[in-house]
This record gives structure tokens, sequence and C-alpha cells, in this order.
DNA sequence: GCCCAGGTCTCCG
DNA sequence: CGGAGACCTGGG
């Protein structure tokens, strides 16, 4: 099945840039490819997949959407789904009537116009790359998502292209952790070039490679994914703290960037520091403290605060001063 | 070859 | 509870 349509920006409120919102390094998920002038990628869509090709010619123009899948599916869902992965559901002259009452803040709004929420399309693919992104690049752990992706993802091909879906939490809970543990399960039957690269650690993700396979198996045993949107913040924070390669950091990047919690105020050394320089003359705060900080300054703009407050940070030359700070 | 970045876990007081 | 050190890998 494939169809187009369109979203006008009068079914949202504020202004949306597309490419702004997928390219702003935002913790989730790797940005979605660009490719024939359409940002494209697999997702989820009333259980189906669904390939999704979206473009936004000029910021106050259209946004062009095709939509490709094996069942039928409804537009009306598709559409709806890609109003919460952009929050374009969010209000934004809202949030910046906010952000101007605080001198501070005011000066993102010019760096950051039509940035907004950019939402995990598929929340368990969240939470395992939000473990793969602690004390990791961004490049590193893009290309292990990719890596988990091709070696044990359902292949969908439209056009000729390949995609693949993330594996469930039933499949990555048995997966090998390393080598030696494929070698063990293959009987002796080696593959000709005796090479094992079908485990997770062959993924590059290190000695998260256990947490994730735990992760796996506790979602898999113990968790209604389903249910954690409908949870208070605080139970779904302690909830996503129980995994193991969750501390709070990734608890509440899985929060904000996967489920969408308004409140939650991911601390990363940078954001620590930014704080520490924006609100506290420069004296380091701890990340725990700079997160209780800004759970209770912006309360339900903690999340967007933060993504405005690192986008500005890098564009403005702020980032580049406290790195050198920091050298010295 | 060596050192560094980057959150969480574990261990120790 | 708070602090120190280990953890895996890619990049400079």
């Amino acid at each position: 099945m494939k169809l187009s349509f369109e979203i006008d920006p009068k079914e949202y409120s504020g202004p949306f840039n597309l490419d702004l919102t997928i390219n702003s390094g935002q913790t989730s998920q790797p940005a979605w490819l660009m490719k024939d002038g359409y940002f494209q990628e697999l997702i989820i869509v009333d259980n189906q997949h669904c390939l999704i090709k979206i473009k936004q010619e000029n910021l106050e123009g259209v946004l062009d959407i095709e939509a490709e899948s094996e069942e039928n599916l409804e537009l009306e869902s598709i559409r709806t789904n890609l109003m919460d992965i952009f929050g374009l559901n969010d209000d934004l002259n809202t949030f910046y009537n906010f952000l101007r009452k605080d001198s501070k803040l005011k000066p993102t709004i010019d760096f950051c116009t039509g940035l907004r929420l950019f939402k995990a399309h598929d929340p368990f693919e969240c939470i395992i790359s939000s473990i793969s992104s602690a004390n990791c690049s961004i490049i590193r752990w893009n290309r292990s998502i990719k890596d988990i992706k091709t070696k044990w993802g359902k292949e969908y091909k439209f056009d000729s292209t390949s995609w693949y879906s993330f594996p469930s939490p039933d499949i990555l809970k048995t997966v090998p952790e390393h080598d030696l543990e494929e070698m063990d399960r293959c009987d002796n039957k080696f593959p000709d070039d005796h090479s094992f690269d079908k485990n997770l650690k062959s993924c590059g993700v290190g000695y998260r490679a256990k947490y994730m396979i735990k992760t796996a198996e506790i979602i898999q045993n113990n968790i209604k994914i389903e249910d954690i949107p409908e949870m208070s913040y605080k139970q779904a924070f302690d909830t996503m703290l129980d995994l193991p390669g969750v501390g709070p950091k990734v608890a509440d990047c899985i929060l904000f960037y996967g489920f969408g919690f308004k409140e939650a105020f991911p601390v990363d050394v940078w954001i620590g520091r930014i704080v520490s320089d924006m609100y506290f003359k420069g004296n380091e705060i701890k990340p725990i403290k700079a997160r209780e900080f800004g759970m209770k300054k912006f309360s339900n703009n903690a999340g967007y605060v933060q993504l405005y407050m690192f986008h500005y940070a890098r564009k403005s030359g702020l980032l580049d001063r406290i790195r050198q700070k920091n050298k010295d």
C-alpha cells in the first residue's frame, strides 16, 4: 500500500523546523536517512511497519509525506503517529512565552526556532539505544543500533531498498553476548570463514551488551511498555532505574525522548556544565543537583528547556567557551 | 602505542 | 548515603 498526504501548519501551534528537529542530535535515535530530498525511516503504525518519507519545502509550508507498507494502513493513524513523533502537538508559542520570562533562556529562542521534540518511533529501541549511548560517542552508538537492526531485525523491501526493523525484546533477550557464546551455541558447525559476528559485542556496544540482554529479558517478563505512558513521572523513572545500564541520565532520556514525559530533565556532563555556567556563575554543580534544579525551575517545560539549552550552547559559542575552560 | 571521553555499576568507607 | 575507580571502544 502506498499513499501520500500533507500536514498543514494550521494543524499545529507555533513554528516547526523539520531539518533542525531531526538533526539536533537528540538522544533517542539515529537521525533519519536523507535521500531524494526526503527524510526517511521505517516506523511502526498500528503494529505494522511502514516506510515514511517526509519533506518540508519551506518553514511556513506544508509537510509532504509518502507512506508505504505491506498491509493496508489508515491515513489518520499515520498522521497521528507523525504528529506525535515530531512533537507537533506541543504548543511552541506558549513555550516561547515561558522562555521569554527568563532572561537566561530568552536568547535560546533565536537559535532554536521550530526545534521540537524528536520522539522515538519505537520505545523499546529507544530504551536499548539510550543504554548504548551511555558513556559512548554518538557515532559509535548510532553504528551499533544500525548493526543490531541488520543482524536481528526483520527486513522490509521498498523500491529495492532494504529496511530493517529493530528486534523485539523476545529476540534481543536470546542473542549471544559475545563471540565465545556464539561459538558455544553452534555445536562446532563453524561458519566457513570461522568468523563469529552475530553477537551483541560485535556491534561495538562493549560492556553494555549484558545490560541490553538483561533489560530485554526484564521488559519481556515484567514490564508492559504500553503501561509506562500511563504512569506518573516518578513511577516511570523508578521503573526505568531498575533496568541494568539505566541510571538517572539514561532514564530521563528514555522518559523524554521515548515516552514524551515533558518534566524529565536529562543531565549529561554538558548540560551539567551549561546549567552551572548559566545559573551558578560557573561553579560546577553535580549532575544530580542540576537535575533537581532543572526539574524544579522548569517543571513541565524541563525536557524542552534542556533541548533548547543544548542547541543554543552549541550554536552560540557557549559550549566552545565551556570546553576551553575545562581544558585549563 | 597511549591517552582521552562518556554514564553506570560496584565496592569501600 | 557519597566518593573512587573500573568498564569498552573509537578517535586524536
